[in-house]
RNA sequence: GGGUUUGUGGUCUAGUUCGGUUAUGACACCUCCUUGACAUGGAGGAGGCCGGCAGUUCAAAUCUGCCCAAACCCA
């Protein structure tokens, strides 16, 4: 590292040159600390514009990885270019913390579990050990250069939210969107609470398949009959069982339907039933149904109103309708029902079978289907309006849409809301003790825990009881998180109607967000905020993939492959970490790429060298001059010309989220145009005395090239900022670069360019120095007025450059044909008309090409393709657009 | 089992909406060059016929169909 980076930020100086290597170790911290003690990133409330972010709120389960980094990359990205353009930007920062994830993190981390603790209690652990990974994760954020305003943040456990969470379940009760049930829900056993549909996944499972013998009481059709048998892979679920199933197509059972068979062991008869759901492939073609074992017997169980056996309980131990197997896990009974059942000489085989089974997401327990009352959300009547409110937002990528659209059609649940666990936010409601007639908390009063707060009524209204129970179910992590939107604007209750702190803040412009989560999060929050106010409450959705490792595969604990951001960050400055982010094509999966690291180092270094030169050439950078553009050197005016072309592009490159073609163009230019030839001509004409036109072009050019960067290189782009121009105002709170409308002979100096690459070449192919001098250089072709700039930066003594024909021989070579015109104009003749010309046989005829003396082409259709033979001093060289001649 | 998405040189990627001449760029690789901002630089080179097959067309990476592989979502 260089020594010579002690200087200390805060005391900029313009007439102190930059030296040494770009030391990012130092400068990058630097920023941090004062970007945050500066308040760059506060929101201004009073700002014309703003743009608005509904930041993604971590749950609070464990450390930072490299999705996170990505995707709060990719945030700031917008966040910063939006600040810049828009003026202010609200961009919050929120833990979700009141959920599941982060009770059993607690657990793990104090080893303990929160069955054997009041509520209360372990609520106040959880808020412990929340506390301190939410502030190890601000630091990483923070580390990240992520722009968030550190004064607007939020946990959703904490009261305010408790408040807007509460206000939404009583809002959507009254109208109509809420009721309350006693069904069949999906249950997990571990975690002993009911969850959604969405919190269920597959899971591959190794276990036995079991035939067991059934006895038959009396058969169908009066017919004769002993045994049948049945296949399971859960014999605990035996003393459930209320009844067997045929499929109408098994011939050989169908004697059975209607009759009557005995369940071994547990001795009950059930009917035999027919019904098609029966899956003919599996097992013996008969199955038992039990209450309950998966969704087809909850079905079976209402389409024939048959008995309900409840076997398990809500910790997935067995009951009394098991009798000696009760008290028993079902893991417990399952081996001694299949013992017994063996020792009866009712188990006839005992196979390993491997099948798919759904789990709970978080802990990866057996869902099992229990009766128990739920709080539900109503979602299947209104399908159709959430669709057309997904069309309603603009999507990036529009192809994420798909998902959303999948999710609603196949949706088959209402939403369960109601969790049976100890930290979350409660249900604001009581229950009449003897009539059981719901009582709501008022609105004002919100938040209330129905556990230690009264309800709002000495007797209840119905019958006059004064005994209440409170409600002790918690909500949904997700019926919170998805008010995120409503969180940010301070949407409330106050004086009989909802208000919002900052009602321009709804809708938020963005939400961005991983694919995986548009079933949970985004679809959520889309139909609760559209519920609440009767819009969408996004403009634009932006959809972040997952980050992969180098060989293309998702990151996981088993897989040993995990790479932790801290890793990274101890070999890399995190503006080259941005770099990396920033190739993503946006919803993709993006692996993780070291490549690009070491790519985006170079650029930092590239970036920071050219800063050097630019600040060398103009000693008064910090107060140069503006030029008019009537008195700018053409030169000059082609160079800021171009520039425009490239802010104009960049800036469409943002506005769209397609930070990867922002990234590659920008740097594009930036090294090969600016840097290359540029700065290279730059460097003579300055040479030789001041050049006001080229110092004010050099200076509006890299100040340009600073804001571009500024949303990808925070760190970089802000230290030069302040060093080279003495700016007080962070480069990240200035405005955003505009076009200044140059207009400059942009193919001429296309071509100029070309031929500046022609002579490198030309001095590099024959070992001279790139400051070699060259004696004569003639150009053919249209340069314009940049003859005297190519030979400045050549070190050219005598250049010429006319736009005649060169004085040189030239052989037909081929002819090159417009197939767009030709295609059409000849459709299946264009074969012969290839194969002719491959032959030779064409001759051009004035303006037109007579191939095979047959067919008759216009001028526009073909360019003759010509060999040139120099045999003149010097040598020649070609480029697209011009012939050079070049003697040394 | 169904659906969605993706499949371009060793790696990553542009181009695919509205088919059209030599398929873009970066990283890695090879050769040459100490040039006064930068060797984390510059010049040049090799490497792909666009997952496979079939079709439409004068013309297909680009359109259609089928197949294969991977990821995700849902059964």
């Amino acid at each position: 590292m260089s020594d010579t980076q002690d200087r200390p930020t805060d005391e900029p100086d313009t007439d102190q040159q930059l030296d040494g290597e770009y030391d990012p170790e130092t400068v990058e911290p630097n920023w941090q600390q004062q970007w945050v003690e500066d308040e760059t990133y506060a929101y201004d409330v009073d700002a014309d514009t703003r743009y608005s972010i509904d930041t993604p709120p971590p749950t609070v389960s464990g450390n930072l990885h490299m999705g996170h980094l990505y995707q709060f990359t990719l945030q700031d990205f917008v966040a910063r270019y939006r600040r810049m353009k828009e003026g202010t930007v609200y961009f919050p920062f929120g833990y979700d913390d009141n959920g599941i994830a982060s009770e059993r993190l607690t657990e793990r981390e104090l080893g303990i579990n929160h069955s054997d603790y009041e509520r209360r209690e372990f609520q106040e652990k959880c808020r412990d050990v929340c506390q301190d990974y939410e502030d190890a994760f601000t630091k990483d954020i923070q580390s990240l250069a992520i722009s968030v305003d550190w004064d607007n943040t939020y946990k959703t456990i904490e009261p305010r939210v408790q408040r807007t969470s509460q206000l939404s379940f009583l809002d959507l009760y009254e109208q109509g969107r809420e009721y309350q049930q006693r069904a069949p829900t999906i249950w997990c056993p571990d975690c002993e609470t009911a969850i959604s549909q969405v919190e269920q996944e597959d899971l591959n499972k190794h276990t036995k398949f079991n035939d067991i013998a059934f006895d038959i009481v009396e058969t169908g059709d009066g017919s004769d009959g002993d045994q049948f048998t049945i296949s399971t892979t859960r014999p605990e679920l035996l003393p459930a069982c209320v009844s067997v199933f045929v499929h109408p197509d098994d011939d050989e059972n169908q004697h059975l339907v209607g009759g009557t068979a005995r369940v071994p062991l547990f001795g009950q008869e059930v009917p035999i039933i027919e019904d098609d759901r029966v899956d003919l492939e599996t097992g013996s073609g008969l199955v038992m149904c039990c209450t309950f074992g998966d969704q087809t017997d909850i079905e079976w169980y209402q389409a024939h109103d048959l008995d309900l056996r409840i076997a398990i309980d809500e910790s997935g131990t067995m009951t009394d309708v098991a009798d000696e197997y009760e008290g028993l896990t079902t893991h417990e009974a399952r081996e001694a029902i299949i013992e017994d059942l063996d020792d009866a000489g009712y188990l006839l085989e005992s196979r390993d079978h491997e099948h798919t089974v759904q789990v709970h997401e978080r802990c990866d327990e057996e869902v099992e289907y229990l009766v128990t009352e739920q709080w539900y959300v109503k979602l299947l009547d209104k399908k159709d309006e959430y669709l057309e409110a997904g069309r309603e937002m603009d999507w990036f990528p529009d192809k994420m849409f798909t998902r959303y659209e999948h999710w609603i059609e196949g949706l088959e649940w209402d939403w369960c809301i109601s969790r049976q666990r100890d930290s979350g936010i409660p249900f604001p409601v009581w229950y009449c003790d003897d009539c059981g007639e719901i009582i709501f908390a008022d609105r004002d009063e919100l938040p209330v825990d129905p556990l230690s707060d009264d309800p709002p009524v000495d007797a209840c209204p119905e019958c006059g009881h004064s005994e209440f129970v409170p409600e002790e179910d918690v909500f949904d992590t997700w019926a919170t998180s998805s008010l995120t939107p409503l969180i940010n604007a301070g949407w409330d209750w106050d004086d009989g109607e909802f208000t919002y702190d900052n009602p321009e803040l709804y809708p938020s412009n963005l939400r961005p967000q991983g694919h995986d989560i548009i079933s949970f999060w985004l679809f959520h929050t889309v139909i609760k905020c559209y519920e609440h106010t009767d819009e969408v409450p996004f403009e634009h959705v932006m959809i972040n993939g997952m980050v992969l490792d180098e060989n293309r595969e998702a990151m996981s604990k088993s897989k040993g492959n995990v790479i932790a951001p801290s890793e990274v960050l101890e070999n890399f400055p995190v503006d080259a970490a941005r770099y990396w982010a920033a190739g993503t094509s946006i919803g993709d999966d993006f692996p993780y790429r070291k490549g690009d690291l070491e790519a985006g180092e170079r650029l930092l270094q590239k970036l920071w060298n050219a800063s050097r030169l630019v600040d060398q050439l103009t000693p008064q950078a910090g107060t140069v001059e503006e030029v008019p553009e009537t008195e700018l050197a053409e030169i000059d005016r082609w160079l800021l010309a171009e520039l425009d072309e490239t802010v104009d592009l960049v800036t469409e490159r943002f506005e769209n989220y397609e930070f990867s073609k922002a990234r590659t163009e920008l740097r594009d230019f930036f090294w090969s145009t600016f840097c290359d030839d540029y700065l290279e001509i730059a460097k003579q004409r300055l040479d030789s005395g001041p050049n006001p036109s080229t110092e004010f072009t050099l200076v509006r050019a890299h100040r340009t090239f600073l804001k571009l960067f500024a949303p990808l290189l925070p760190h970089i782009t802000e230290e030069l900022w302040t060093r080279v121009y003495g700016e007080e105002a962070s480069v990240h709170t200035s405005d955003w670069p505009t076009a200044g409308g140059y207009e400059a002979d942009l193919q001429a100096g296309e071509t100029a360019m070309a031929v500046i690459s022609a002579l490198r070449g030309y001095k590099s192919d024959n070992g001279l120095a790139l400051n070699a001098p060259l004696s004569n250089v003639k150009i053919f072709g249209h340069v314009g007025e940049f003859a005297e700039p190519v030979a400045e930066a050549m070190h050219v003594d005598e250049i010429e450059a006319t736009e005649d024909e060169p004085e040189i021989t030239t052989e037909i070579s081929g002819v090159d044909l417009d197939y767009s015109l030709v295609g059409p104009e000849f459709g299946n003749e264009v074969g012969d008309i290839d194969a002719a010309i491959e032959a030779g046989e064409f001759e051009v005829d004035g303006d037109s090409l007579l191939v095979g003396g047959e067919y008759e082409l216009g001028a526009d259709m073909f360019e003759i393709e010509r060999t040139r033979i120099y045999s003149g001093e010097g040598q020649m060289i070609e480029t697209e657009h011009a012939v050079v001649i070049v003697q040394e």
